[in-house]
DNA sequence: ACCTTGACCTGATCTAGATCAAGGACTCGG
DNA sequence: CCGAGTCCTTGATCTAGATCAGGTCAAGGT
């Protein structure tokens, strides 16, 4: 059953802004919720993609598995944002693997239904486009630092891009597990636990899921420099 | 001018499918074709977007810059393919830079003017979805390349992408300079020259562009072992 | 013929980050 | 209060791949 939360979350969504809440009914009903523990699979690579997805509370890690059994985080979702739009026009399969990485309660958006609503306000597509055209965005970002910044950078721009402010003093909570954090990253926990370490020197301190940024401007500089 | 070889390319254009021909005036004029010579740059990250490209002949790699002047290749498209339609809703700013790597003619397409054309025909925001859908799917693939794989097993990758076949022998021609493909697998020009060395021991050879492999499936082992 | 210039290979060395291996520190259930 | 998980840190070592440094070869230019 659908909870005047889920609503919200709906009417929030930037997908759904050109509809008229009263067609909402044509797109979801009692049967949308999905709710997930901690660690449990929404789907897997390769599966047939027959939703997407709207996130009320919680979070969903995207992966992509290895032959050998490791993993590769591609993305970590929040409240408030929807995934898997690509999946619609891909033949059909997720390319990736969704998971729980805590309890999570979660709107599904069946694509015939939504392609249906697309017809007749195609200003959902445009929506669509701008969400993806995000993620695109991200993902190009996340290369980006792969090939041509140490893991002390890229550790940095994590820290900053989560900041809020671009000079001052800022803190924050880290948003998930510092091993997830540091696969997102492309690196271990233990560079990443040894990274911060090395930060400290240019003035930030983190105390268990705690950071506090002394300067927002000085952090900045070691993008640049070594 | 436009040649017969432009407006073969724009009907082909997976985009433009939907369109009726005649209408195509509306989105490209004579000043729509935009000729480039080798090395020649397009627009630079940061550039505001004012349109989507076409290429008719020839290639254009994307590339993001370092501080220090190296750059990272996110992807190189070649004739046929469209490129820059995120940047349409992306806060009218190029996140990438694109550089012809050889001649290369493409045309270009307004912004404004296709937003207009979508309005008309709503099924080039379903040809767009899919496009960048695809794109998505792309870098996916390379993100879950460098976070685990090895530059042995990126190297087996590329190689079967280009063989065209799954399995008995193969050969094809390198699409560019061995440099760049190294830039675009996330290596150095010196280890891929090695690693393709190190494939000869699976039945490879390559001689200048040329490449045969001599049995796919054997190669394809490459990626699951070592 | 001779010199560039650009693309590629190969060897020697170096290093960032992975991997292996122990501890802390915290929470939870009994 | 105790043991058993998780999660994180820290240290020691190892290695894939980067970097540095010559060379080779072919295509043009003079």
């Amino acid at each position: 059953m659908l909870t005047t939360d889920d609503w919200d979350a709906i009417k929030k969504c930037a997908l759904f802004k050109a509809m008229d809440p009263a067609d909402f009914g044509d797109l979801i009903d009692a049967g949308s919720v999905v709710k997930l523990s901690r660690n449990q699979q929404l789907f897997a690579h390769g599966d047939p993609a027959r939703a997407l997805f709207l996130i009320v509370s919680g979070q969903v890690k995207l992966t992509r598995l290895a032959a050998d059994g490791s993993e590769a985080v591609v993305h970590v979702f929040g409240a408030g944002e929807t995934f898997a739009e690509a999946a619609m026009f891909m033949g059909g399969r997720y390319p990736v693997a969704a998971t729980a990485i805590m309890d999570t309660r979660l709107i599904a958006i069946s694509n015939g239904r939504l392609r249906a609503q697309v017809l007749v306000k195609p200003e959902i597509a445009f929506a669509m486009l701008a969400s993806m055209a995000q993620h695109l965005k991200a993902l190009v970002a996340q290369i980006e630092q792969m090939k041509l910044m140490t893991t002390k950078q890229r550790v940095a721009r994590f820290l900053l891009d989560h900041a809020g402010k671009t000079d001052g003093a800022a803190n924050f909570t880290l948003p998930h597990d510092k091993a997830l954090i540091a696969n997102r990253l492309g690196m271990q926990p233990e560079t990443f636990s040894r990274a911060l370490a090395q930060l400290t020197s240019h003035g930030i301190v983190v105390a268990g899921a705690e950071v506090s940024i002394e300067d927002v401007g000085r952090l900045t500089r070691v993008l640049s420099f070594e």
